[in-house]
DNA sequence: TCTGGGGTCCTAGGACCC
DNA sequence: TCTGGGGTCCTAGGACCC
């Protein structure tokens, strides 16, 4: 019995949420820009028509977006993030293994689903269920590998003959799509290593495929050498259900202007330890470690160029925002530089591990006392409706919000934003 | 004027040990 | 002239992903 992957994947998934709830773009040109309204992260199909590409700062397209009456929305996370459960719960009641492997997409054990029908037809009716349960448009890819069901993804999606889903157990066919298709749409194969292996004579997929893996793990990495297995219907990734436990926590954010003063930028830094903290408490950890950096902007090529990090260790394992925060702005004390124009900051927590068995310190006479009792009561506060509560070190709400001047309402999660029908 | 954020894994090289 | 060998651990940085 040979195992089959199925790769489940959102047809342009943010664009799509948004056109969900607004029927009357159903067929307009629509982008979704990234935090502060920075860049382009999504596009619907009439906008890659229009030649808009990933990633292209939304200040210059303004002159396309209004010449094609192109709709702009800022990135809804709250709405992006309960229609992505609808369809993963939607997948999970159609098959018993899922592993969620980001917001918009989903590998699908289908091992022995051939016995019962034809994978295509499988296929088809996963699409179907999704479209009719959640209004999601998606494309299925399936293939005895994981690399190759992405790649049978990438050809449902690129060939409309496919209608959406693509069965691509067979050796033959495995070869013929390779053929035609370029190295870099493998997954793992990114803009650094296609110029690599070019220069190595090696540009289609199929040419990775026949590459000699052992050779090429000298070159490159172990990676490489398990995505040819891959390439070749040897299965090397598994499947994985459960979610591995996070290895850090990261928050960072460039700002919508520049900061030059010592006292905003504490405020900035107490803010992303107080949003990191709460993630690790949500996620039941504390951390051993955590990092602090702040830089100037890349962007601004020709102007003092600024970047540092400096980071400490705990003796004892902690999620007590207190305890983060002090030591992240001591942290900012031995790296911040008067005079410099800074565009962005985050800190880091690592050294994850489970709140239950914290290490404690030989020589720490502090008992472990009210803050788990303090935190949890801070977590119920900002997590209700009733209001917010912050540390006076983040400062007065604030000088630093975010650009979200294209936002759409919470459709899903909030009563008072449910569309009405008139 | 205006250019995202949050992750993972791998490797090389240095520090240190016996 | 010529300066061991083998191992572990840690960190920084690079590559990739969505």
């Amino acid at each position: 019995m040979s195992t089959v992957f199925a790769l489940v994947d959102c047809n342009n998934f943010y664009a799509s949420c948004e056109k969900l709830f607004r029927p009357d773009i159903k067929h307009r040109a629509v982008v979704v820009l990234s935090n502060n309204d920075g860049c382009v992260v999504a596009r619907s199909k009439e906008a890659k028509a229009l030649g808009i590409k990933m990633g292209v700062p939304a200040f210059q397209i303004k002159d396309m977006i209004h010449k094609h009456s192109i709709v702009v929305f800022s990135s809804n996370y709250t709405l992006y993030a309960d229609m992505s459960n609808r369809v993963m719960q939607t997948l999970e009641a159609l098959a018993p293994r899922v592993e969620v492997y980001s917001i918009d997409e989903a590998f699908v054990d289908l091992t022995s689903v051939d016995r019962v029908m034809p994978l295509a037809d499988f296929g088809y009716q996963v699409k179907d269920t999704v479209a009719q349960y959640t209004g999601m448009a998606v494309c299925v890819g399936m293939a005895p590998s994981k690399t190759l069901a992405k790649l049978a993804n990438y050809a449902a999606k690129k060939y409309p003959a496919t209608r959406g889903v693509l069965d691509l157990t067979d050796k033959t066919r495995q070869r013929k799509l390779m053929a035609i298709t370029p190295v870099n749409e493998v997954w793992g194969v990114g803009g650094k290593l296609t110029t690599r292996l070019a220069a190595l004579g090696i540009t289609s997929a199929l040419d990775l495929a026949d590459a000699n893996p052992k050779q090429l793990r000298k070159h490159f990495s172990v990676v490489m050498e398990k995505t040819i297995s891959e390439l070749n219907g040897e299965s090397c990734l598994e499947l994985e259900m459960e979610a591995p436990t996070k290895q850090q926590i990261l928050c960072s954010r460039s700002f919508g202007e520049v900061v030059t003063d010592k006292h905003i930028m504490q405020q900035l830094v107490s803010g992303y330890i107080a949003r990191a903290a709460e993630k690790l408490r949500f996620e039941r950890q504390c951390c051993g470690h955590v990092q602090v950096f702040i830089r100037t902007s890349f962007f601004r090529q020709g102007t003092f160029q600024y970047s540092n990090a400096a980071s400490t260790r705990f003796p004892v394992k902690t999620d007590d925002t207190r305890v983060l925060t002090r030591a992240a702005l001591s942290l900012l004390d031995v790296i911040w530089k008067d005079g410099v124009r800074y565009a962005k900051a985050g800190v880091m927590l690592t050294e994850l591990g489970d709140q239950g068995v914290v290490q404690q310190d030989l020589f720490d006479t502090h008992k472990p006392d009210g803050s788990k009792k303090l935190m949890a009561l801070l977590d119920r506060i900002n997590t209700s409706t009733y209001g917010k509560a912050w540390f006076a070190s983040q400062g007065q709400q604030s000088p630093w919000t975010m650009k979200r001047e294209h936002l759409s309402p919470a459709y899903t999660t909030q009563w008072m934003a449910l569309p009405v029908v008139r």
